[in-house]
RNA sequence: CGGGGAGUGGCGCAGCCUGGUAGCGCAUCUGUUUUGGGAACAGAGGGUCGCAGGUUCGAAUCCUGUCUCCCCGACCA
């Protein structure tokens, strides 16, 4: 076996945090902007979000839920009428305070003093509150309910330490709120909300998910339950990839959301909420990503085939050209994933093997180089950025299919690479996951062994709750672990609990996490 | 917010201790020669050293403040 020379500096074994940063640069995803905790999101890494924004609206629409639109600010009188959501967010929210400002003399501006806001108005965190109003407003009889609704925005959260992607100060994100006659249908909405963001993680991101319900200690403040969706990283770590609340009649109560039912009786709504972000980028680059840069799974590449031509700056190349351009047109005319291909002829002046490499850190999932011995042959070199190399030779892993049927085995390809990440990021997952722990000496002995990542670890509990539950939180912590959450398709408990010794309930994931 | 590290051309860094107005590698541009694959040689362009004060004849270098980033922790849908 030769040696590989990868296209990235950083192999993710020698330092997983200094990889990750390094995909994201190479692959001209996003960059600091200068702004604590805000990024500037660059076209490749934009054009990803699009997609998932575009596959996933597609399922929220299918659901029967309708987008909408509510304002960036919030009145902050509206966060002083659920106290636990107040405790959750009021540490970090940006405040608008002024509206003006004014020079100050030595060739700067400071906000006028004179133009202070008679209610300081808080940059949404989130937006129950908000569209919890326009609920109360819109909702007057049980014939206006269920009232499903999603909003497309932007959120900020002063957090004390982010990282692109995975936590910035503002982030982009989806956000559905509904209010239903009944908690059986509010809990079937959160269920179906869940439901809907694994299919879309594992079907759409490639992201093989555990979904469950969130322990007491980490539900969003407000809510009666928290769902959530959760994946394991390269790194072992847990990512939590998207949530869905049960509100019960928290919000509704705080909002005032009330309906008259069918005997006339006045009576509160259930309120549902869910939620997926921009964090679902980082938890594609930290699934897929390899040592050559990131890997796009072909549904959410913003072009899944990349052609090459190797350009010469001579006469020849107008005919080399037009060789790739009747193979665009043929590869464009392909369905694949239930869409046109997405197919980009690269004619930028410069190197094909340069560009190759800035594609293979980019992650597109086709490359196809095409040279004037290609074109004599009438076939292309193509790369699979899935196989990129041949570990025999060290070297790139080319095919040289003929040229006019290398347009139709693309969809056989990208669907094949699609299902291929998500199953070896199952495997990978399965792998590292271990369900023979039942004491806490194994547990600490687990995460405390020389391995560098130790994965996840599902215990049996007896589900404590209140302070016997933060003492099980308390003493997680120090092994710097938590609770992630208890899967809905497991196996009954058939032992004690962990932690107490008593029998136990269920299951749950105990695991480090993002 | 606590502890540690760092901000110098697009990127990665040296210079700072022992003040005298910047240097290296990669990238970029031009030319030549090459080229079935991450080219070679030659030349050139690009930075008031994060920002603001202060000390000094003189500050990337010393002092103070501040902003931003990275790592660990606390915090955290």
């Amino acid at each position: 076996m030769s040696a590989i020379r990868h296209a990235l500096n950083t192999k993710r074994d020698d330092d997983f945090a200094a990889w990750y940063q390094e995909v994201i640069a190479a692959a001209d995803m996003a960059e600091e902007s200068g702004v604590r905790g805000c990024m500037i999101i660059k076209p490749w890494g934009y054009g990803i979000w699009e997609r998932m924004q575009r596959l996933l609206d597609d399922r929220i629409k299918a659901a029967g839920v309708q987008n909408a639109y509510f304002p960036l600010f919030i009145p902050l009188k509206n966060f002083e009428r659920e106290a636990e959501h107040v405790d959750g967010f009021a540490k970090e929210m940006a405040v608008v305070t002024h509206h003006r400002l004014i020079a100050d003399g030595e060739g700067g501006l400071i906000p006028d003093p004179e133009a202070k806001l008679e209610e300081p108005l808080v940059v949404r965190p989130t937006s129950e509150t908000i569209i919890g109003d326009a609920m109360s407003r819109w909702i007057q009889s049980w014939r206006d309910l269920p009232l499903r609704l999603n909003q497309w925005a932007n959120v900020v959260r002063w957090e004390m330490r982010t990282r692109m992607f995975l936590r910035t100060s503002e982030f982009l994100w989806q956000e559905g709120h509904s209010a239903h006659a009944t908690a059986e249908e509010a809990q079937e909405e959160t269920m179906m909300a869940l439901e809907m963001y694994r299919a879309f993680a594992e079907e759409d991101v490639a992201l093989p998910v555990i979904a469950g319900e969130k322990p007491e200690n980490e539900r969003f403040p407000g809510a009666v339950e928290t769902w959530s969706i959760e994946a394991m990283m390269q790194d072992g770590k847990a990512l939590q990839a998207g949530t869905s609340h049960y509100l019960g009649t928290n919000f509704a109560h705080a909002a005032n959301i009330k309906y008259q039912n069918d005997a006339g009786r006045e009576t509160l709504a259930h309120t549902v909420s869910w939620g997926v972000s921009t964090r679902m980028v980082g938890g594609l680059i930290m699934v897929h990503g390899d040592d050559d840069g990131l890997r796009v799974p072909p549904a959410l590449a913003p072009f899944q085939v990349v052609i090459l031509p190797m350009l010469r700056d001579k006469p020849e190349d107008e005919s080399l050209l037009a060789y790739c351009e009747a193979l665009r047109a043929a590869i464009s005319g392909q369905s694949a994933l239930g869409e046109p291909v997405r197919v980009l002829l690269d004619k930028r002046p410069g190197k094909a093997a340069a560009k190759r490499w800035d594609w293979v850190r980019k992650g597109a999932p086709v490359i196809i180089e095409v040279g004037g011995r290609d074109m004599e042959n009438g076939v292309v070199s193509l790369l699979r950025r899935d196989s990129l190399w041949n570990t025999e030779t060290g070297k790139p892993a080319f095919q040289n299919p003929d040229r006019d049927l290398c347009a139709q085995t693309i969809p056989t390809i990208l669907a094949d690479m699609q299902n291929g990440l998500l199953v070896e990021a199952r495997e990978r997952r399965e792998a590292n996951i271990r369900r023979d722990v039942s004491d806490m000496d194994t547990l600490a002995e687990h995460f405390s062994r020389e391995a560098k990542y130790p994965g996840w670890v599902e215990v049996q509990w007896a589900r404590p709750t209140g302070e016997a539950l933060e003492k099980v939180v308390e003493r997680l912590k120090e092994l710097r672990l938590t609770l992630r959450n208890v899967p809905m398709h497991a196996p009954p408990a058939d032992g004690p609990c962990i932690f107490t010794g008593e029998p136990a309930v269920e299951r749950v994931f105990v695991a480090r996490a993002y």
